[in-house]
DNA sequence: GTGGTCTAGACCACT
DNA sequence: GTGGTCTAGACCACG
């Protein structure tokens, strides 16, 4: 279990890791009763401050992501019914809104963009896969 | 002249309009010597304060992508050369790399993702065209 | 740390802040990693609004001399290099250029400029050193 | 006569011009009865708004430096004295000031300045004599 | 505690 | 008419 965390995006931390955990159990990467990684843990890794990650926790633990296993950490949450496609689909299509707004507004046409968007798939794969 | 504002939008209304500024240069539908809309102009018209119109016009002149012209308003500035194909994949890239890191963690395959991108992309043109 | 700041100089109050900074750096007196003080303080300090000094600070990490540490305030950048003599001079030539025309067009004399320049040297070393 | 005149300096158009005439006649170099090149000619040799030229040299009749003569344009009052070489002083004093501050911030020692002072001083000198 | 964003309104300077 | 600067005060986000 490894967080992306870009520490100078415009996104917030914390936030990073909210939706990178809503993500990975929509997918089913994350089970229920699966255990994350701690906070000390990953505030080390990732050199960032603890209470950061911990923010990020709470917040999942609220909407009922995650419960707190005392004196064990996080884990999945049990209550939670596998995603379907289009909620898969609902999660990505805001960013792939934005990004159609940017390629319409600088005016490039479809198969430009949808050959740069497989481009960046790719270079995805390669970084999860080996 | 008109810019897409979404005041509800995470990203800061001052940053939408440098952003959309950049790609009406980049894509050629702003070119140098053109003059912008006025401030105030901006502002009423999208119920926005002047001073939000003007720090995204001051961030865009430190950049030098606009010129002021002292009394008159802004232009855009004469020493931009045309962008390339590449300037603009560039500008667009971003948006790509993070739509496809979300692909990823949902476990979306390329396929799927490509076809969610063509619809978004047919909405967009909908919204530009008629 | 204190910044130098006359409210009733043509020069605004924010460039003044941003220019400070540049100097101080160029001399070695900040140095990389060093802390500066925070907006709310020399908006205190010296009875300005803290969003002038937001606004120097906002120039100078664009600049790429300062950079943003979330939640904990602005640092000098790592990225800089110690400045060499000639960046030092760079930064005094606008104003000793400005000084020098001032003088031919006065039709002062070189030596009567120089031993000028020279009181004012004195009058603010005697500023500084007590 | 020539202005210099320096379009994208931080100090207005209107007041470069009224602090050179300023100067030129506290040095002599304009003497009373001389005249003016006429707002169209300044207007047009630097490129800028003949309003600009107008606002200076109406400002310099409210000072009583200038005189209108209709018809003939602007010529240099005869009721001034002839400055001293104290008031000369003064007029270049605050520039001198200026670039002792920034020499004491940059932690440059008085030698290097004056000597970079003196450099500037020559390349004026050569501006104006050839 | 830190900085960021936005508003409302004032005043100034330039053309 | 144009943009620039500053203020006062509010609210948010981050650590």
């Amino acid at each position: 279990m490894n967080f992306d965390i870009a520490p100078n995006a415009p996104t917030p931390i914390y936030r990073q890791i909210v939706e990178q955990v809503r993500r990975l159990v929509a997918s089913g990467q994350l089970r229920p009763g699966d255990d994350l990684p701690s906070v000390r843990v990953v505030a080390l890794h990732h050199a960032i401050n603890p209470m950061t990650v911990s923010k990020a926790y709470s917040l999942l633990e609220t909407e009922g992501l995650l419960e707190r296993r005392r004196g064990l950490g996080m884990v999945i949450a049990q209550t939670r019914a596998r995603s379907t496609q289009q909620d898969k689909l609902a999660l990505l299509r805001p960013a792939l809104s934005t990004a159609s707004q940017i390629a319409k507004q600088l005016g490039l046409d479809d198969k430009q963009a949808l050959a740069a968007f497989q481009t960046c798939l790719n270079e995805w794969s390669k970084k999860e896969a080996p």
